[in-house]
DNA sequence: TTTATATTTAGTTACTTAGCTAACTGTCAA
DNA sequence: TTGACAGTTAGCTAAGTAACTAAATATAAA
């Protein structure tokens, strides 16, 4: 009961799902990506990918000063994400936010975390 | 979106999921059953399902004073409840619900509302 | 080694929510 | 019609949580 509980705790965050659909389209997101699309602080996005861990619906990959996320479907859960994927299918949030991804994985992670710090970006 | 929020905020609550569970089992329970095996006070109950029956998990029946609740499977939520059933089979605290439930319904509702109230029951 | 930087943790604040009691509403029975 | 009573709503409190800033940690580059 508890696990069950803890995957529709984490879940039912609409910043949360949003990163579950993202890294369902985009494979692979490192934590700089997520903030971006997110528009939330750094420290808030990690602890979302926190909850998201300890939910075992993803998993983490650190490679040098960046981490990488990935979704991780728990054993048995195929059908949670079948609904999910019903459930939203068209969802204008997130297709604004799969349009807004593809700009910023476009990006270099190096000009992405630059434009972060609010550097200007111009050429 | 915010549908799919919904459904699962209501179900993300130990005591609602319990109640779930319950109607699944036992097809229709009134107002003072819930009550009853929840061990809470007749309006957190009452709040529950109103929580439940915003979300379109649940629907109510009004017979004279007392009220019924029924399971209401929203259309395209097969696959949610697919995944609840499996990711609960076996639950402990369930197991310890039907067994309580399966007193409870066995008492009329009379007598139950009576028992509520604190009067003595013996014979 | 020192500095810069990507991420996490700590600490704070504002908001949400589960629980309670008490007051209210609607229904039945005397 | 009045009293009893099942259930809901209102108002409160305590616990939980999402957001922020600032400090800490870990890694890469100078």
């Amino acid at each position: 009961m508890e696990t069950t509980l803890s995957i529709l705790k984490a879940l039912s965050d609409k910043n949360r799902m949003r990163v579950i659909a993202a890294l369902w389209r985009f494979d692979e997101l490192c934590a700089c990506q997520i903030t971006e699309f997110l528009k939330v602080s750094g420290a808030t996005a990690s602890r979302h990918m926190g909850i998201l861990q300890k939910s075992g619906l993803v998993k983490s990959r650190k490679d040098g000063r960046w981490v990488y996320y990935r979704l991780l479907k728990p054993v048995g859960s195929e059908d949670l994400f079948q609904w999910l994927e019903h459930s939203l299918a068209g969802d204008e949030q997130l297709v604004a936010d799969f349009q807004a991804l593809k700009k910023i994985v476009g990006i270099t992670r190096e000009d992405l975390c630059r434009q972060q710090r609010g550097e200007s970006c111009c050429p």
